[in-house]
DNA sequence: CTGAAAGCGCTAACAC
DNA sequence: GTGTTAGCGCTTTCAG
């Protein structure tokens, strides 16, 4: 069936008439700000069940001094060339776990500018609080949310001077994984393929994970930092660590975009995938499902990580934000196996997907 | 200076005060729905001002039954390669006009989803409008929200069966500018790299221009569909196009992503940009500006575009919807010349930026 | 042309 | 453990 079905949505006062309880109950029940006895909880909730009751957004927000707006930036003004086909599964998730808590967005440029009424925006307090997506040491806006006591939370670290409440994935265990799954693999030299500035905690992190553990198996760890996120960025660092004497015989690339790059490089080179070099991507987005072979990639688990920054902002929302305290959440990556590494002929694995860990 | 200003926001009784009026009268300056004297207008408009009054969005929404929240849905997910580094420069737009308008965005998907409380969040939190950016004929979105009875505007004609208010591009005039200026170039053999699936309105409109316009000058057109809106997607279309025996002396790629392939494919064959082949993009991204020789193409003034759609949403809003009576705007393009296509040895120029034609 | 006052739906003192 | 009630800031009848 289809099409709305309630012509006047239902109201608080509709709640408490049908549960037989005072709105006070209700919005206790619903908020549990106060203890309410199992049996009345219960009966409000069968109620609010029964008349698929949603509180008016506006008019909590007006009784809380709320806006329910909360700012969202992520990497793609001015910076076109990091246009990441995993954003799309991490906005997903964001809105959806911004629409079940009530929350809606304003989209937040990086930079200032004057088209944006940025300080309009923040002088009339109009946010909540705000993401921000993989933001870069060099972001504009932090600090400015930050002078206007706007809670932040990023997905991604911050590397800035400003300490943030943020939720990221652990990169030093996914490198691990995928570098155990190379050597099982037999694939003895694998390099790395990072971007060309630090501005980001994710290149950082792989890098420093990446160096770690391949020196402490005694191998001088081979990196190269791309131009940046595109296919052309990967293809061009393939072509040179293909071209060196010691040349790998795997390479872990930042994002899945730049895996294809990398794939496109051997294929002109006439070396095979994956039996003269592996490929890792990152990001399992289409492009590694789609590839030809089929990429060997790091899944973030975007959805894990939207709804956790959207967690992380109700809780500080609700417990009334101690300043100084920050709240940090690691959500662990999954390696998904596919013919990109399968040297050993192996059909694909997976991963365990583990919960995010506290 | 830096940092809040105003401790506590003006409110409307403040502002009231100031000018030595009623809050009605306040509320009637700000929203013109009956008249005021001169004088006291002024005064108001004034004492709002000195106070940098900002109406509160849930007290405005409360009271009209609005929620202030556009749903807004782009060409993101599912179909990645679409990714169109124009996209950023029209959301940009979109936000800053609907802040301006204290609307804030909820991410719609294109496609229900079980992860996407859609119908939930229609059934309830209603949603006083949504925006569809190149809304493809198959998106499901659409015919959703026509039966909950939301306002739509779509940024690009929407192919499918619902009628929908729009603003579009005049693609025609694009194309024939673009047609005009490679011809005065001394291009004699233009060919044209669209996309493989006419689900895009966009699409469509160059093809039929540029069919139209080459056809009336007396010559077979060359068309190509590519795969996809990526770099790789037009370089294959141009070397198949430039394998040919007539082969072109001039392509126009639907977006500079392609164009940036169809440059890749000359310098691959050995063809010099522009002598041999002149390039037009469309987007006027980072992607055209940076090129090496920088590339011609068609600016859809994305601003514009942002600006004009929130405008139609709040015509709609404000005027309490005719249903049937379709608002439609088009705006022009503005043609870009750079070097891909200056083969005159002629200094870049710019085609005047003209409003949006009602 | 202008004002007073009654809500809009919810939360949170303040009672009991 | 539960209910009464006074706002939150704005729009909008209804009076003048």
């Amino acid at each position: 069936m289809r099409g709305p079905s309630n012509p006047r949505p239902a109201r608080i006062a509709d709640v408490a008439r049908e549960a037989g309880v005072s709105i006070t109950t209700v919005s206790h029940v619903l908020s549990s700000k106060r203890p309410v006895s199992a049996q009345t909880r219960q009966a409000v909730l069968d109620a609010a069940q029964r008349l698929a009751y949603r509180p008016t957004v506006a008019a909590r927000g007006l009784a809380t001094g709320r806006t329910m707006a909360l700012g969202l930036q992520f990497p793609m003004e001015g910076e076109h060339l990091l246009l990441n086909p995993y954003f799309p599964l991490l906005l997903g998730s964001l809105s959806a776990a911004a629409v079940h808590d009530g929350y809606s967005f304003v989209l937040l440029p990086a930079r200032r500018s004057s088209e944006f009424p940025l300080e309009s925006l923040l002088e009339t307090q109009r946010l909540d609080g705000a993401i921000l997506v993989d933001p870069s040491s060099t972001n504009d806006l932090l600090p400015l949310l930050r002078d206007y006591r706007v809670p932040v939370v990023t997905v991604g670290r911050y590397l800035g001077r400003a300490r943030t409440h943020w939720v990221d994935n652990d990169h030093a265990i996914a490198i691990g994984r995928v570098l155990d799954h190379l050597a099982e693999q037999g694939y003895r030299r694998p390099a790395l393929i990072s971007l060309g500035h630090e501005r980001y905690s994710y290149i950082v992190d792989i890098e420093d994970s990446f160096r770690t553990r391949t020196e402490a198996a005694g191998r001088e760890p081979m990196v190269i930092r791309a131009e940046d996120l595109s296919e052309r960025a990967g293809y061009d660092a393939a072509v040179t660590l293909l071209d060196r004497a010691d040349r790998p015989d795997a390479i872990i690339a930042a994002v899945d975009r730049q895996a294809i790059g990398v794939l496109g490089a051997a294929e002109e080179l006439g070396i095979s995938v994956p039996d003269e070099l592996g490929i890792v991507g990152e990001g399992d987005t289409v492009l590694a499902r789609n590839a030809n072979p089929p990429l060997t990639t790091i899944d973030p688990r975007a959805a894990e990580l939207g709804a956790q920054a959207i967690a992380i902002i109700r809780q500080i929302l609700d417990a009334g934000n101690r300043p100084g305290r920050m709240i940090t959440l690691t959500v662990e990556t999954r390696l998904v196996v596919r013919e990109s590494t399968a040297r050993s002929g192996a059909g694909p694995e997976i991963s365990p997907a583990p919960a995010a860990s506290p």
